[in-house]
DNA sequence: CTAATCCCTAGAAGGTGGCTAGGGTATTGG
DNA sequence: CCAATACCCTAGCCACCTTCTAGGGATTAG
């Protein structure tokens, strides 16, 4: 299973969210959390490691909320998925996981090799992401028609 | 997290380990597991799902093992891993896992568009690794002198 | 025959992701 | 001023799933 967490996922959506604001006006939790139906604390968790890195800014108070930390074509992909979800790594080797030695019984080990590969391409894949393309394409994809929207399982 | 697991990763070993082994003499699961430590039990589990696709063949009775059921250059490094994960998918819509329904309460996803992305590059990546790549990879970094080898955390 | 090997199933065990609970503190509108 | 709104922090539960073990069988070389 190659998969990415709630918490990268949520922290997209919050940032898509933020995206889609009107620049400058904040934006509650309570409120994305009625939109998507994801819990306020969980939420609460998730965004406090996009203020640590500095992707959102924070305004307490009534009327409060969050705005994005600079403007939605100067983030990436891969930066929300690095500050929300704990780990990154396509395959950490699990044979031998002492320090700083990889496979010493064993003397196959194609892990690092493919690591290298899949590190390159999705930090490419990711990296190359900007929010601002993720806020326009859910714009798009909730103009069209709800039937034509291409699934996936 | 992104992350293989051990089934795909032991996958992975086990292959490499038949692909480095003389053509058509049978590798036993017993002698894997001995040079690699992991537990003859687990790697019996994951085999039997790399013989249901046809990635090895079987020897029974003594002197018997598994040989690889086609050449090394002729598997792809993702054929391993579907084979032996259940699922491999960076991004599934956890918001709304109904039938065929993704994101209907949110009017922003930005899962569907990254998904594409990533799996294309994914593909692109395991797809043009062969498992003849890996086992030549292995046997290098074999011949290198342990202090050398880069390591990945 | 016997040792070696593949084969199958059930289930224990542990970790971890996902979330809840419940407390704070800051700011603002009235 | 004060109450409502919102951000902020921490502890911990819980169910799931991965990982692995246990134990039995079937097959074949020597």
């Amino acid at each position: 299973m190659l998969g990415i967490s709630t918490r990268g996922h949520y922290g997209l959506v919050i940032m898509t969210a933020l995206a889609l604001e009107v620049e400058g006006k904040p934006l509650s939790l309570a409120r994305i959390a009625e939109e998507s139906g994801i819990s306020l604390g969980y939420l609460e968790q998730i965004v406090s490691t996009l203020k640590e890195n500095e992707l959102v800014e924070s305004v307490r108070g009534a009327k409060g909320g969050y705005v994005l930390g600079r403007n939605s074509s100067e983030i990436t992909a891969l930066q929300i998925i690095l500050a929300t979800e704990r780990e990154i790594a396509p395959i950490s080797c699990s044979l031998q996981p002492e320090e700083g030695v990889c496979c010493e019984r064993v003397n196959y080990c194609p892990t690092v090799f493919l690591w290298g590969r899949l590190e390159q391409q999705l930090n490419l894949a990711l990296g190359e992401t900007m929010l601002a393309d993720l806020a326009r394409h859910s714009q798009t994809s909730n103009q069209a028609t709800r039937g034509n929207l291409s699934v996936v399982a």
